[in-house]
DNA sequence: CAGGGCAGGATTGGCGACAATATCGTTGCC
DNA sequence: GGCAACGATATTGTCGCCAATCCTGCCCTG
């Protein structure tokens, strides 16, 4: 495996461990996160656990109340939408990179994940889908060579996984979302960096879409 | 002058401290720094200054190695190239939002900061021209009600300003970015979505430009 | 019975000291 | 004369303790 995982180096690994515990649902929005709590189920220091949540403090995924403690953040779908708006424009123009770059092995990787994505809606396997679709977004920004906006939008993306993962479970989204990937992938792979950028910004533009029907929906639930 | 408090709440006052020192040049790139110079430099704990630099490390402004402490890291010209571009995107759509939500009040202000944009260039005042314009970019994404976003942008053109402030004192450049500036007023005061990102992306896109024929320059003097 | 004040417990914040590690200068050897 | 190993120093990384702050439940009072 050559290179680069991405964020690995440097990264404390304490804040991966509790990223990670986050993004799987382990605590649930609003939990609280004592710090020795933290600290004896990952054995390890509370110095180290402070200086994670410092850090996931500023990334946007805890809340921190002074002398209160950390809070996992419940990010609201007004602002998950307003992140996927960002994504929208910036995956646009990596995209459009993408499709300039890309040489012919990573061609063929991309054919790979197209065939595996469209293996994956047939046979409903959502969670595989969805996980393929995660790889995608990712390995794209990382073919159009911007690694200071892949970091950014790195952390743009961990604020809204959770409503992500929401929508992909959406009996009916995958099959809209998935000819959108295969727009995206068909673009890229034929170097066309206008047709690529068009593509990335009508899916997430469909994605979107989606969660305002979703935000509405919940928001009408819940009266 | 009172108050810009652009990145105030909760922030550690210690990391904004050193963030200025930085950005203000008292440190220049590939500087060392060593936590007890800063510590007893401000006045403040080695903790303090520690954290501070974590921080700071995962924004980008400074570059730590492990068990080699940290130092200012030097920006290279393509990586404040991308970051650039980025921003045309970002702020284009920024801009958007902000034509379709400004009040009439802000639409006062911006007329403001139009009129003393242009007595500065008359009188030839690049540094409060400078100053000008990073209130202005600044105000139109506080204007797009984005606040995530803004703090993503705030932290990406962090790294930039040394590139930034180094193009804006090129002579001539204030009489080419002037009436793009005011273009982007002019569309956003309008109301004018598809105008205001238009104007903001062309305006970011001449940045651009410039800031690849400032690397031209600067290798081939080096040769 | 309701409201306000008060103590107890729990949690975070900060500080200092100690241990681990890298860097640099020096010395000795080939 | 150059190179390698070694020791001294400077700097970072981590741990444990104590002070500050906040929340909770209880008791006293009106």
């Amino acid at each position: 495996m050559s290179a680069a995982p991405s964020i690995p180096p440097g990264s404390d690994p304490v804040v991966e461990v509790i990223r990670a515990a986050i993004v799987r649902g382990d605590h649930v929005p609003d939990q609280r996160l004592v710090e020795v709590d933290l600290a004896e189920r990952f054995s390890v220091s509370r110095g180290a656990v402070r200086s994670a949540l410092l850090q996931l403090g500023n990334e946007g995924l805890v809340e921190r109340i002074p002398n209160r403690g950390a809070r996992v953040r419940a990010v609201p779908p007004a602002e998950a939408i307003e992140i996927t708006e960002v994504r929208m424009v910036v995956e646009g123009l990596c995209a459009a990179k993408a499709a300039q770059r890309v040489t012919d092995a990573e061609i063929a990787e991309l054919r790979e994940i197209r065939a595996e994505m469209i293996a994956a809606v047939e046979a409903g396997e959502v969670v595989i889908y969805s996980r393929l679709n995660n790889r995608l977004h990712r390995r794209l920004v990382e073919l159009s060579g911007q690694a200071t906006t892949g970091g950014a939008l790195e952390r743009l993306r961990g604020q809204s996984v959770r409503h992500q993962f929401r929508l992909a479970l959406q009996p009916g989204r995958p099959a809209v979302s998935l000819p959108e990937h295969l727009a995206i992938i068909d673009a890229v792979c034929g170097r066309d960096p206008v047709a690529a950028e068009q593509a990335a910004r009508g899916h997430l533009g469909s994605v979107i879409h989606a969660l305002r029907m979703s935000a509405d929906t919940a928001s009408s639930r819940a009266s």
